[in-house]
DNA sequence: CCTAACCATTTAACATGTTAATCATCTACC
DNA sequence: GGTAGATGATTAACATGTTAAATGGTTAGG
């Protein structure tokens, strides 16, 4: 409380609490939020699109894994469409209602489940590529084709990077096991 | 049903299937794909150590955001922050709770929240601060530094040229049918 | 002034992210 | 060949993303 207040330094800068602040990157420009915003940039032009045909964002992924392959398991099929099996199990389960992809267990193992898409869910596909790959042209040609490829290849050496990368466990006072 | 059914294909070339692929790019090579990748990448880094504070990515987002300036209102506050309306409100009722921010109303205005950081807001900053700055470091030396102020550079370029684009809407084409 | 339109924030409702726990199956080992 | 531990998938529980609606306050026109 009675912290000195000036009326109007919110957007202004940051000179008069210098003293108090931790010195840390503006995190305006971290790493993290330069890929959230520019992926947010990317989506909002999706977005509207998806949701027309009443698809989210992550339902649109797996059934684009799924058209690419005759079947898949569902943990492949995680991996593939980089969700978690959590997030990736109720929506099989919204699909599958929605007779969008077919699921059976696997005969070598009971445990697996063996998902493909059906017929309709092709029918879906058809319906929103068009737009799909118009608004992806139309990132491509206003950023530059070039560029585009320059950012994915960096974008892969940083993933590629960070892979090997330990993550600093922090509580690692817990025995290992 | 009774599609042809090959053992093992899920990870394979998908030759066989060709034929009733929809002409779509791979989309594990599309650019939103990249993005999260790529950001979840670095996310995996830091969450170890804020989780160990009991703070999720959001939470330390708004922290910091707060620590930059003196006071900030709620609107101004989700701009910086990158986080919608709803999410900033659940979250910041959430961190007042904890007593890590302090809130009141805006005198000029009723329907304004002011929002600030406490000083025990403050003291957890401090206190996460080294390791987070030590995960960027390791990054930063690990990609290259230059490369990685390159990639910034690229990232905010992509945000500024998708910015000025129009988001298709969709709604306003559904006569041609 | 009074009220209709507008604005800032919150709440609601549903989908997903995230970690932990559960359940069924499978595999290795005895 | 029976059981402990490993594994694949789901469920549980909580936090956030996302859009719509509600709430309370403000402002402009009449």
């Amino acid at each position: 409380m009675a912290r000195k207040q000036s009326a109007k330094n919110s957007g202004s800068g940051p000179a008069d609490v210098a003293a108090r602040r931790v010195p840390m990157r503006d995190f305006s420009r971290s790493l993290p939020m330069s890929l959230l915003r520019a992926r947010e940039a990317v989506m909002r032009q999706f977005r509207p699109s998806l949701r027309h045909h009443e698809l989210t964002e992550q339902q649109w992924r797996i059934l684009r894994a799924l058209a690419a392959v005759e079947t898949i398991e569902v943990t492949e099929l995680a991996r593939t469409a980089f969700l978690l099996g959590p997030s990736l199990s109720r929506i099989l389960r919204d699909l599958e209602a929605r007779q969008l992809i077919e699921r059976r267990v696997a005969e070598a193992d009971q445990r697996r489940a063996v998902v493909s898409i059906s017929a309709g869910g092709l029918k879906l596909i058809a319906a929103v590529a068009p737009s799909s790959e118009a608004i992806y042209s139309a990132i491509t040609k206003r950023f530059g084709a070039r560029r585009l490829a320059e950012l994915q290849e960096m974008l892969a050496a940083l993933e590629h990077s960070l892979s090997a990368m330990e993550v600093a466990e922090e509580g690692s006072l817990e025995a290992d096991r």
